[in-house]
DNA sequence: GTGTCAATTGACACCATGTAAAGATACGGG
DNA sequence: CCCGTATCTTTACATGGTGTCAATTGACAC
């Protein structure tokens, strides 16, 4: 509200995420995001009118914080759509780090809230639309196994990026980034690419 | 508590699994589910202690009434690994629509308590040893794939059969029951079948 | 100095879980 | 016939987190 990018608002998100980061997305009370920040409870309410909107507002900031944009562009300007997949399953597999708190947290709020509900969706429709060029370029380039068409490779492929999988892969099956990223290129490789 | 297997016991689980089944998981109440069975919402604390311990006892209600152990026998059956993989695939792909709203409340819960947290891993730990004794089969009949350990081949198995996946899959992009098993058992298959 | 904006303080409504205590109802045995 | 016991109901209340409200403080600009 009031003013965009007030200071107390960048401690706020900044202190959002940090909590939501260090305690793996769970348990995380509005005053304990307040204390974190050094502000009073009502504060963190005169800038984000609830708690799912504090989350909302928190992951826009990682997007920034993390150079999504830039990012994006990396992986779409790769001269094949075999290595746009390599590159897209990559740039996931570092960023997801950086944001498993608040998604964490945002997973949760789904269930009870709308609003998260809809941000979201939102957030995994935009992962789904790079599944899709990815799968597109692959059979523009006549790359596409033929078990699969372009719809049912690019919902096969979204699945395998959800964050329960990578959270299951490396939380508690111990997987580096790494081995997540190279394993997870092989196996959509093995299933899609001719 | 008290007696085991009492009526009303039966028709506050019954009540609960429909509820949650209904509802997908979501915003279910003790006193909705006191409602849905017909008793006061202190009858259902005189027979569960807690959410988690109804929710828990749920589950086994429902691992009961569909045969799990049944259905497992018929996987274990099977004469080849291969074979085997399939029936898994296909059990899992059965079975999951009649747990999914109690699932998906215990995912909820796990978030804030302890018990729930443990009821789910134990859950999740039975799953996994399935897709271990596939792998294994697989291996000893010398049909692994060269790039996967029996570990790393289990890990990413397990991972692809996650309840997200599947509800990413059936619920957001529309694939019916079969569709999921069958393209479920062609990604397996291709990924780690020689 | 005065007006204004940002933040603090403290109180409160709301809602769901879980607890506690006092009755109602039924049933079987002396 | 009445007693004891077990089961369920009713009502009230503690707890904990979200979100609201209103009065107050402090700083800075004009």
């Amino acid at each position: 509200m009031s003013r965009e990018n007030t200071e107390t608002q960048k401690k706020i998100l900044k202190a959002t995420v940090k909590s939501l980061t260090d305690s793996g997305g769970a348990g995380v009370r509005m005053s304990d995001i307040a204390k974190a920040a050094g502000v009073s409870r009502q504060a963190v309410y005169l800038h984000f009118a609830s708690r799912t909107e504090l989350l909302v507002a928190a992951t826009r900031f990682m997007d920034e914080e993390l150079n999504l944009e830039k990012r994006l562009e990396f992986v779409r300007s790769a001269e094949t759509a075999e290595e746009r997949l390599t590159r897209y399953v990559h740039f996931w597999g570092e960023y997801i780090p950086g944001i498993y708190g608040i998604a964490k947290a945002l997973m949760v709020a789904r269930h009870t809230d709308e609003a998260a509900n809809a941000a979201w969706d939102d957030r995994m429709s935009a992962l789904k639309s790079g599944c899709r060029s990815v799968v597109r370029g692959l059979k523009e380039e006549d790359k596409l196994k033929s078990e699969w068409t372009e719809d049912t490779a690019t919902e096969a492929f979204w699945s395998l990026l959800l964050i329960p999988v990578w959270e299951n892969l490396t939380l508690k099956c111990g997987w580096t980034s790494e081995l997540y990223q190279s394993r997870m290129t092989l196996m959509v490789s093995t299933n899609f690419v001719k």
